[in-house]
DNA sequence: GTGAAAGCGCTAACAG
DNA sequence: CTGTTAGCGCTTTCAC
């Protein structure tokens, strides 16, 4: 049988709850008794129950974290990964522990939310994609369930959400291929209901603009989030237009974009985003945006321990530095 | 306040062990009951409490997971989030959670693993990495703590195990690169002391062997595994031999052999192992070999499942199928 | 076939 | 500062 806190009481020649106190490191303890019950404990080399603790205490110190059920998405984008890892390593510093679920559909993730939820498994959720019209937020709103949510969410305000800055990226990276003596310069984005699909295109226009560069709608094209849709994007852009560059919200995108103007041999450069490993195998490499994914995940778990121990955070969201790579 | 065991019980008209036999779908309870309380158990929404039933149960119906901490190997290798995928799909679908940690070091992993088992946070636990003399593998041993391996261990018969056939893969591709007309086929694999390029190297070996190629060990290139072991690794065979192709045992190191070859402008075929996004962008895209590691994860969790289950299986292994993707 | 009661290992009032 | 006691919500003997 496994050593309880009452041999170590035992041991220790208190009671179990003496022992408990030191456990939760309760304040009004003898440093002589707690010195006592650690040795004690030592000797037994005994670990709490965590699931008689849970039970006992109604928290789980368990996050939730659903990852889409999309393998190609996944493998493709060490995005998930990345966060994932983020998330775990601080989670695990902090004593949390972390539970993962998949589901094929929304619906699929609302049930297995709800189930982790009304289940007793879990505390709180990070959810590492946000869409628009969320209806896990929506769910997890009604619920009162904890969450923070990795992406800029709609209402900004009354939710715990953590994002890169996507309008400064690209803003940024506009600049950059500006400077390189570049002037006409086309978008092809994802899906054009994304926020981050959005703010990456407002980016792009803006740093026209301050620039005194005419922005041409025509220019700005929106994709499936795929190599054959910035594949395709691409060529029918050179079909049409006599530009110098083209910037894309994504190193799969861009890949396929660079694919056409090869085809086209045209010398035209392309950029990226994400700083995937993909676009970095690339030849000739994709300037691009490091969005430090493993940050993004680091910090959602911070705010969402912090909201789960009360602690008063002035912030209900965290903005992430991105990084341009301009590569050779 | 949650609605429990007792609620259903009276709004159902029976005892609380009464709707916890029907819960755990005890043999002898009569239809007509079973359904009142179902019937219960849905007017009230009620969830049972899993953390109260692992305390009283003694299970916890939960498996853990290591993940190793270094995010570029995580990035770049498709493998670990296909195999999480697996293994999370599986497990969700007999009803059992998972639980992630990562590490840093061999010991952070023991000390994790520990942990977890002692505090009665997990049955079980599915390695992603084997090491030679793994120290993970000595302690689970010595504390009989149930797991499997992913990747194939020293001592075959007393571990669970899954993995692809190596030996075969390889051999295949081989076999594939000398139809094609080749004779003169080199070898680059990743650390030799690992068992997954000793097998793949057999597979080259044997492969030459039986077509009456004579094997030369000065063709055969251990690196680190990386981009650049692969592009040094080539560079050297290139400058000393007149070789017809190379053969790597991962994406990784074949894109940087392929670096050498175009840079040596060369036309020799280089291929790969593991179909990686970044081979697969590569230009040519490299013939290589998908390994199928969802299926890995899946089995991987249905070993331990069915161990932790004590369902009488006949098998302590499991060989995933692998397939030749030749490309272009 | 079903109920009563004990117990899983811990925490948290309530006393003192 | 520490011990006593009563649960947390479920499962599981042991009766009947």
């Amino acid at each position: 049988m496994r050593v309880t806190i009452k041999e170590v009481a035992k041991l220790a020649n208190v009671s179990p709850s003496t022992v408990s106190r030191v456990l939760t490191d309760h304040p009004k303890i003898s440093q002589a008794t707690k010195e006592r019950v650690w040795k004690a404990m030592k000797e037994l080399d005994y670990h709490p129950n965590v699931t008689a603790r849970k039970l006992a205490t109604n928290a789980t110190k368990t996050i939730g974290l659903v990852l889409p059920n999309d393998v190609k998405l996944l493998a493709e984008n060490p995005f998930f990964i990345q966060v994932l890892t983020g998330i775990t390593s601080y989670a695990q510093a902090k004593g949390y522990y972390i539970m993962l679920t998949n589901a094929a559909t929304e619906e699929g993730e609302i049930e297995a939310l709800n189930h982790l939820f009304r289940s007793n498994l879990i505390d709180g959720v990070i959810m590492t994609v946000v869409r628009e019209n969320d209806q896990c937020a929506k769910f997890l709103n009604e619920n009162n369930h904890p969450y923070v949510v990795i992406g800029k969410p709609n209402d900004t305000d009354n939710t715990l959400w953590v994002d890169n800055d996507n309008f400064q990226a690209m803003y940024e990276m506009v600049n950059y291929i500006i400077r390189l003596g570049n002037q006409k310069i086309a978008f092809i984005g994802g899906s054009s209901a994304l926020t981050v699909t959005k703010n990456r295109r407002s980016g792009y226009e803006m740093a026209l603009t301050n620039r005194g560069i005419h922005f041409d709608d025509s220019l700005v094209k929106s994709v499936k989030f795929s190599e054959a849709g910035g594949y395709e994007a691409a060529k029918v852009l050179l079909k049409d237009n006599e530009i110098d560059a083209i910037v894309t919200t994504d190193d799969l995108i861009a890949v396929g974009a660079l694919k056409a103007v090869k085809e086209a041999k045209k010398d035209i450069i392309v950029t990226g985003f994400n700083n995937t490993p993909i676009g970095n195998y690339q030849n000739p490499p994709l300037p691009t945006v490091e969005i430090n994914a493993v940050q993004l995940g680091h910090y959602s778990a911070r705010l969402l321990i912090e909201k789960l121990t009360k602690v008063e955070s002035t912030m209900n969201s965290y903005i992430v530095d991105t990084k341009l790579i301009k590569k050779a």
